[in-house]
DNA sequence: CCGAAAATCGAACACTGTACAATAAATAAT
DNA sequence: ATTATTTATTGTACAGTGTTCGATTTTCGG
């Protein structure tokens, strides 16, 4: 039963986000589904259909939404640290947000979208500006450095971070007896960083 | 119309392995489905379902199977290598091989299964035996190290890897502007071994 | 040869995403 | 104000999915 008067076209997309978000983070991409989001907004599901196009958009926006929380919060942690400390708030903001929502976190990996389709406009901007505030973190460490370095240097220090925190959420680690995942993380970012002439205060 | 008298347990199970791994490396694990399998094969879904179970045991199984082609394959290059060659090897054959089945490395990420179910045993045996060529490598060049350290920081080294690969094939990089994840994989893994007082010949 | 055990099937069941005609509602035009 | 037109929403249909389970075969032990 929608009911059109109660709803504008964009606070009814935010109501379907919102739900969207809550039925991924309680049972995971893989019991994900559009027409429970329908049920739990009082929607049908054709509805949720013509607002989003398609059940993979429909996820690629709510992966866009973790993104854009997971800034929020890492930017709140970043506030009450300085010097080195900053780059461990990083890995540890990596580490805490995956695992205090890993559903969210989860499914920004397990879902590919189809090949012919792209990645939509919300997620590639919301995913930049959360790769935006480690690279200024990263940036601030080493002064000397070009913008293509610091770019390329980010992206390969959270290739590693994430590598970690996949291997131990997904129980790699611990299939093959790795412990403290999150220190060793640690200290591969110190080091990279170390080896690529970093001013660690 | 299955027919029992053509293939035994075995043979069936093997049977059903190699059409799935097909059926997975064909359209990846979204469209993965064991009613096709059985199609395929030409037995019925039920007949699938009574040998494995559930799907998530098939594709665990599938998995399973993956992990010991790799290493086959893995050993295969090492062969030709010596030296800190044998490094390189290491991370162009997770790269490679990733990128060259592609839909069945993915898989192995994207099937996370039910919290209530465990790892099947052949998967954990084959991807330690993996994990156990790439120790080795790593030992020779750390004789020194002892056997945690060897343990800890091989599974560290993966973790690295398998981040900038799936930071590359998922499309990350490109989102973000890095180039050469392979390249930049491989700085990253000499750094660490050299941090770590590796003997690089 | 016959009875027990195991394998295989095929049909149900409750789901899924997607497509689309029918209906209802809001807006624009006259 | 009353149409006409666009848009939103529904409900249904379709082709799939995994899983369950009784019925039917087939195999094997005694």
């Amino acid at each position: 039963m929608g009911r059109r008067s109660d709803h504008g076209r964009d606070e009814l997309e935010a109501l379907i986000l919102e739900a969207g978000a809550a039925v991924l983070a309680e049972g995971g991409y893989a019991r994900f589904s559009a027409r429970e989001v329908a049920k739990r907004i009082g929607y049908s599901v054709g509805t949720v259909m013509h607002v989003f196009g398609n059940v993979d958009r429909l996820v690629m926006e709510i992966n866009a939404r973790t993104f854009a929380a997971w800034t929020l919060w890492l930017e709140e942690r970043l506030a009450h640290a300085q010097g080195r400390q900053r780059i461990l708030v990083l890995v540890d903001g990596y580490f805490a947000f995956a695992r205090e929502h890993r559903n969210l976190w989860s499914a920004i990996y397990e879902h590919r979208l189809p090949d012919a389709m792209d990645f939509a406009e919300t997620l590639v901007t919301h995913r930049r500006k959360l790769t935006g505030v480690i690279a200024r973190e990263v940036a601030a460490v080493l002064p000397e450095a070009t913008e293509t370095t610091i770019t390329t240097l980010t992206g390969s220090l959270i290739a590693t971070v994430h590598g970690h925190c996949a291997f131990l959420l997904g129980g790699t680690f611990a299939l093959i007896g790795v412990e403290h995942p999150q220190a060793l993380a640690e200290t591969r970012v110190l080091e990279i960083l170390a080896a690529n002439g970093a001013d660690l205060p």
